[in-house]
DNA sequence: ATGTAAGCTTGCATAAAGTGCAGGGATCCG
DNA sequence: CGGATCCCTGCACTTTATGCAAGCTTACAT
């Protein structure tokens, strides 16, 4: 809507702050994270370095922190959907578009997961910004459905699954490099879920639904790459 | 089994690392973690920092980092599970048993939620202990059901949904000061994930499973607090 | 028992992350 | 035009984190 509605202030600093931002996300996946210090980036960008700390608590913020804005937009989209539309089907259709806007931006959130996965020390605050969203979804299912989130448990297990789909359907889509389009993924996700998740091709479940043979998939959550355990003396611990 | 199997050396150690550990969550828990240095955590497990360092990659970790002994522990009980048994029940049963273990320390666990309440810092890292976890479950449900975790999203999926579950039945049992009993909770999440979370009492669905009125619940994941939006021009972005 | 290898602990040096403070300068508003 | 606001900046300082080499305990083989 009102996009234009700031003065030049604003509009320095917020021009500032995608500059620090890209500066960033282009220096680490050039470089590496532990190869790119703030000083790079606030040099990149043509600010200070305490200026860099002015728009960003921390240089991991600057590749993966969320953008607050984003967040508004997700609760209100929810808060927006048909009433008499159930808890699980609204969050598809948020979480469907969200995944849009990551699709568009074809270049940035791509790069951003490549980066987090060469650079696992990035996941714990791509997973604290994903968090962020959870928690304002929270709010609105709960007031949508009429129960407490502190008190029912309801809210917070449903959107807890639906985020845990959209992740699912996220990492399958990166780790495949778009191979199947994200929407169709986040679709069969949610789809699976509603059927209560029967198992695949055992001789249990009623299989799966309408995938071809040969179709893409996902590893785990986001970044990854081999845990390499430690089985006893060595250091290594967290 | 074999617990007493350690030489002389590795007790030592084992014994700084358990140190150091309940130090850093003491003393975090007591004045909060901005008020705690790790020099004052060494300095109450009586070695160097240096040597606090030689155990724990960062300060966040010595407090909610995991235990990569636990992490093998759940794996091997994933894969130990019936061979028949659909994965959404296996992930179930051994979530509970990790439930289980966290009642059993009922210090060391609702003294951590509390920390990472009051200290949301924390958060990133205690999200990325659970990833881990959630990494290694992938695994075996994909060896399990015979698919690809790479290729297939059902693995990534149906652990993402579990972990979703267990994330907020563990969130529900400390918002309410263990009002339900952790397994309790952790049963009925498990119970509305499988019939796909119909709505809860809205004109739709067939109302939720049997759970009596009054019941207590969640907030959402974990460490929370009201996010209070920065509507335009003020700082704080990340 | 003795010597040797392995590895945990430690101090020192150093880089980088992050914060508080005060001043300069552009922007906004009346 | 004049004052208030606030973004950017430099500076000082604390804290986090890592590399390296030395010392001492433990483990192991002869």
């Amino acid at each position: 809507m009102a996009t234009t509605e700031l003065g030049r202030r604003d509009r320095k600093k917020l021009a500032t702050h995608q500059t620090l931002r890209s500066a960033a996300l282009r220096l680490v996946a050039e470089r590496g994270l532990h190869q790119v210090t703030v000083e790079d980036i606030a040099e990149a960008a043509d600010v200070s370095v305490r200026t860099f700390f002015n728009h960003f608590p921390s240089k991991e913020d600057a590749i993966v922190g969320l953008d607050p804005e984003r967040v508004d937009q997700l609760s209100e989209a929810l808060a927006a959907r048909p009433a008499g539309e159930p808890p699980l089907a609204a969050l598809r259709a948020v979480l469907g578009e969200l995944a849009s806007t990551m699709v568009e931006r074809s270049e940035e959130w791509p790069l951003r997961m490549e980066v987090v996965r060469a650079s696992p020390a990035l996941l714990p605050r791509l997973l604290a910004s994903f968090a962020i969203y959870e928690r304002a979804l929270v709010e609105v299912i709960g007031s949508r459905t009429g129960t407490d989130p502190d008190r029912d448990l309801y809210p917070a297990l449903a959107t807890a699954v639906a985020m845990g789909a959209f992740r699912a359907a996220v990492a399958s889509w990166r780790t495949n490099k778009g191979a199947r389009p994200l929407p169709k993924l986040l679709d069969a996700a949610f789809t699976q879920v509603a059927a209560g998740l029967p198992a695949p091709d055992a001789a249990e479940g009623p299989a799966r639904r309408g995938a071809a043979p040969g179709r893409p998939n996902a590893s785990t959550c986001i970044g990854a790459s081999r845990p390499a355990r430690s089985t006893t003396s060595k250091q290594g611990v967290a």
